[in-house]
DNA sequence: AGCACGCCGACT
DNA sequence: GTCGGCGTGCTC
């Protein structure tokens, strides 16, 4: 009998891995680095990811445990994989169990592995791929299949298996197993089997595909593209290029590659899911994001853990996935907000595939309109490889028309000019669409006595509450405290209570008065809270249902409608003016994206150019100069001479210590004790302050901005003073962000 | 973070 | 007499 000792990661805060012992039988397997195991950790079961193994522990014997299980019929988790989670685990100062584990489906970390001996039992019998055509083709179809199921063998038997090294090199025996397809005399490419009939791309897309495709080794590409210019189409071709590089062409043998294209949000999967799917019907196509069902996710992680699945199309949860053969990573509108996860372990995906595919050796495409400053200043400096698309594809497609409206010559009514309502007119009366945007929603921002001056506060946030008009609700969008609309003034009784300001309910209201016989759909968070109520909101505006769509941001992004030909913006300057530096790069973005919703498929049967109207009490603002003229570049110029004159990302590094406690001066004295506990040579260090929003949910909150100039030196700041500050005693809550969004 | 233990206030 | 408040201490 042989004993080992399992160093263990688990999903607790404590930033250590948990020695059990392991007594192996004679005639078992040893356990493995990477293999999930069920301990007994305080008075609970859970379970934990062998990270090494050991002879002997530094722990007095009497502590250590025995592993309970170890769950021997998941192929272990890669080295690379774990190294992936132990850089991210790392760069934002978590522990290492905190990062691998919660990713992983719940029921591959259930005490009871029923469910996941029916997911993995259900992977061994998918439907193989089918061939489309008898004879040769049919043969070529069974080959895959083969292949497909065969890389999930070596590591989940690995009766040879003697830990780390072994799983490697199980690895490597599978890609030069497959490397060794059997040879044929025929010489059909085969590629025809797995890529369905694709658009003829336009010479730049042809060249973009082709950058990606004959990219070899560690590769960052930009895919600066305008809205409509054809990306996805891009990213599908180099794609398949990709997948089917090194066909055998005698066998239809694939070798074994995948395919990670991440997109900001769970709303556009659906259509780029069904795009993808009828682009490559015989190769395995898995999407990952939280909407899924616990057992759709078991099952497509698994598909991505055994490379069963080629095409990965997921949210930015998906880049901690599992992918033994991954040759490409995409980044969708790669400048979006959502790849930046807001809580707990707050990782930029976009940053970590960049970090993979250098990890990997391989590609990694991130495409958008408007890229972040940090990816441009990448390109600038010739550090990305920038790939341009400067017209729409659609051939007959231009960009819209861009007008400012200005609101002191034109005083809106409901909060419309009347040079946007006239322009909705000419649409209702040509059968076209409008769409009208505001990102803000319910009815009023406000109500307010004009009586005494009291205004709706929420009672446990630094924020108004939100009028709701028909849910009758106040609302506070902070901690979602929900009252009834007072009947009069809770402080002088004043029946007369005023909404002040406009959302998305009151514009929709004010159309229904303006354009009685016009079909009119609101959506937004509020509208859309029933499951799939969303995509059935967006299948009505494509079936041509709707005729004027008023929304947030919500409807800002991805959707093609092909009727909608006059895009309205409402109120938009409120993030001119904002304290934080990035509002005004996300508001260009912004408006860049909801204009590329206009006129995708071409002008109107009349020749009409499709428009973009934007009302503004700043008319002159030299954001919306730059809008008007599609001008991403010399904004972004302008912005990143800012940047680096105010020594700002991506010139600056930042992190963010936040605190809260019931009293700010609980948080501010730790985030004080904090700022002084350390020698910082090189580190700015600036003053704790209050957030602008103090308090929500009645905690109070302030936070502490680190600077420094080289990432390197940041890191290892931090990694000194995290120690330093988990040893301190304080009643605050506190945590850190590194490379924080907003300020 | 869980999940315990532990010592003080208002209820059947 | 008990239910339960959250302070503090531990988890291989």
């Amino acid at each position: 009998m042989e004993q080992w000792i399992l160093k263990v990661a688990l999903d607790t805060p404590l930033h250590t891995v948990f020695d059990y012992r392991w007594r192996q039988a004679s005639g078992e397997a040893p356990p493995e680095i990477g293999q999930l195991v069920m301990v007994s950790f305080g008075r609970r079961d859970t379970m934990g990811l062998i990270v090494e193994l050991a002879t002997h522990s530094e722990l007095p014997p009497d502590k250590l445990k025995d592993a309970l299980e170890l769950r021997r019929q998941l192929p272990p988790l890669s080295r690379q994989w774990l190294d992936l989670c132990a850089f991210a685990a790392d760069y934002y100062q978590r522990p290492l169990g905190e990062v691998a584990l919660p990713g992983l489906p719940k029921n591959l970390r259930a005490i009871k592995p029923t469910a996941l001996d029916k997911a993995l039992k259900a992977l061994d019998k998918t439907p193989k791929p089918v061939a489309v055509r008898k004879t040769r083709k049919k043969a070529k179809a069974a080959v895959l299949a083969d292949n497909a199921s065969a890389s999930v063998a070596p590591c989940a038997e690995s009766p040879e298996a003697m830990a780390a090294p072994v799983h490697a090199a199980g690895l490597a025996a599978e890609a030069e197993d497959s490397a060794h397809a059997p040879d044929s005399t025929e010489h059909a490419s085969g590629s025809e089997l797995y890529f369905g009939v694709a658009p003829q791309l336009n010479p730049a897309q042809q060249d973009a595909a082709d950058a990606i495709a004959e990219a070899r080794g560690f590769t960052p590409l930009l895919l600066y593209g305008v809205t409509g210019s054809g990306k996805t189409e891009v990213y599908l071709q180099a794609a398949a290029r990709i997948l089917l590089r090194d066909l055998d062409p005698a066998s239809g043998k694939l070798p074994p590659a995948q395919i990670l294209i991440l997109v900001p949000e769970i709303n556009l999967t659906p259509q780029l899911e069904g795009n993808i799917r009828a682009r490559f019907p015989n190769l395995e196509v898995v999407s990952l994001h939280s909407g899924l069902a616990e057992g759709e996710r078991t099952r497509g992680w698994l598909a991505a853990h055994t490379g069963q699945a080629r095409i990965v199309l997921g949210t930015r949860l998906a880049i901690l996935a599992s992918l033994p053969h991954l040759k490409l990573i995409v980044i969708d509108e790669e400048h979006d907000p959502s790849y930046k996860q807001q809580e707990g372990l707050r990782y930029s995906a976009r940053d970590l595939a960049v970090w993979r595919a250098h990890q990997l050796s391989i590609p990694v495409v991130l495409g958008s309109a408007t890229p972040s400053l940090e990816t441009w200043q990448h390109a600038q400096a010739g550090r990305y490889r920038r790939l341009e698309l400067r017209q729409r594809a659609a051939a007959q497609a231009v960009l819209p028309k861009v007008r400012v409206l200005d609101m002191e010559r034109d005083k809106p009514n409901d909060g419309l000019t009347s040079t946007l309502v006239a322009a909705m007119r000419k649409r209702l009366e040509r059968g076209e669409q409008s769409l009208l945007f505001l990102n803000r929603r319910g009815y009023a921002p406000v109500l307010a006595c004009d009586a005494c001056g009291w205004i709706s506060n929420c009672p446990r946030c630094t924020a108004f509450m939100v009028l709701h008009k028909p849910e009758r609700r106040l609302r506070c969008h902070h901690c979602s405290l929900e009252l009834y609309i007072p009947k009069g003034c809770p402080t002088c009784g004043n029946i007369d209570l005023q909404p002040l300001g406009r959302g998305t309910q009151r514009v929709e209201e004010g159309l229904a008065a303006i354009f009685p016989e016009a079909r009119v759909l609101r959506i937004d968070a509020d509208s859309t809270r029933l499951k799939g109520s969303a995509q059935s909101a967006f299948d009505s505006v494509h079936r041509g249902e709707v005729d004027i769509l008023i929304g947030t941001q919500m409807v800002a992004k991805g959707h093609d409608f092909k009727r909608l030909t006059l895009v309205g913006v409402l109120n938009p300057d409120t993030a001119l003016f904002s304290h934080d530096y990035r509002a005004s790069e996300r508001l260009f973005a912004q408006l860049m994206q909801v204009a590329g919703r206009a006129g995708r498929a071409g002008p109107s049967e009349e020749g009409n150019p499709s428009e973009v109207l934007i009302q503004t009490r700043y008319p002159h603002h030299p954001l919306y100069g730059a809008v008007t003229r599609h001008d991403y570049d010399g904004f972004a110029g302008t912005l990143l001479d800012e940047r680096r004159q105010a020594f700002l990302p991506p010139f600056m590094y930042q992190a963010l210590l936040r605190a809260e406690a019931r009293e700010l001066d609980i948080a501010l004295a730790f985030l004080q004790d904090a700022a002084h506990c350390l020698e910082h040579g090189g580190i700015t260090i600036n003053e704790p302050i209050p957030m602008t929003m103090t308090r929500v949910a009645n905690v109070e909150r302030a936070q502490l901005l680190i600077e420094c100039e080289s990432r390197p030196a940041l890191q290892s700041f931090l990694k000194d003073w995290m120690q330093i500050l988990r040893q301190m005693k304080t009643r605050a809550r506190w945590s850190l962000e590194v490379d924080p969004v907003d300020i």
